[in-house]
DNA sequence: TTGATCTATCGGGATATAAAGATATAATAA
DNA sequence: TTATTATATCTTTATATCCCGATAGATCAA
């Protein structure tokens, strides 16, 4: 838990977006052939789809997420799937609660 | 509410630690003739000396704070004093738990 | 009024982030 | 094998943030 480099990864319009978006998948993505996008999160390239930015941004705006701890992997393939961490999100609202 | 703003707010080590340090500013700030740090906030200078940064940039730094809604400020005389706004960070915290 | 003190604002150089195109890597398809 | 597709990484330009010194306002003391 890295309080810092949270608040900078929550920094940006559109990496909030993305996080939004991942809250309700089936709602704001096209269906995937790999596999439910509940469980193994969506992949890239619908993402930066709905995002409307180059391929190289919306991959490192995914990285910075992941880095901070707010969104898993799920490499299979030659798709990468993310998915929101919610574990982490709720260790987020715990810290912010009581620590900030 | 502007989770953008303030997230950018909180994306600094030494904004973070203002924020801590006005927790207990009685623990971490001199005493104040102006009157209760508890009631009133902590006066520019002393949290200055604290983070041994320069009087512009702590100026800057509170006034960031300020304008995301974080601190409060009081003016009296020459002086301007800076608290927590515990209203605004607890909608924050409601805010990360129920739609981040 | 003059001078001192507290804080805010201005301007600038250094560093970080934004966002793109180009390229690399890795997996699949033909 | 070669071509194609999905994603990551590299490089670059533009913009934003960091942080300072200098300066401006505003208040208080003499």
């Amino acid at each position: 838990m890295d309080p810092l480099l949270i608040f900078k990864a929550l920094s940006n319009e559109t990496r909030l977006q993305i996080l939004d978006w991942l809250k309700e998948p089936e709602k704001h993505f096209p269906p995937q052939e790999g596999g439910d996008c509940r469980k193994i999160g969506v992949c890239v390239s619908h993402i930066q789809e709905k995002a409307g930015l180059s391929q190289s941004t919306v991959s490192q705006y995914l990285l910075t997420l992941q880095r901070a701890g707010l969104l898993e992997v799920y490499r299979y393939g030659q798709w990468t799937y993310y998915k929101r961490n919610e574990q982490k999100l709720k260790e987020l609202a715990a810290f912010i609660q009581h620590d900030l």
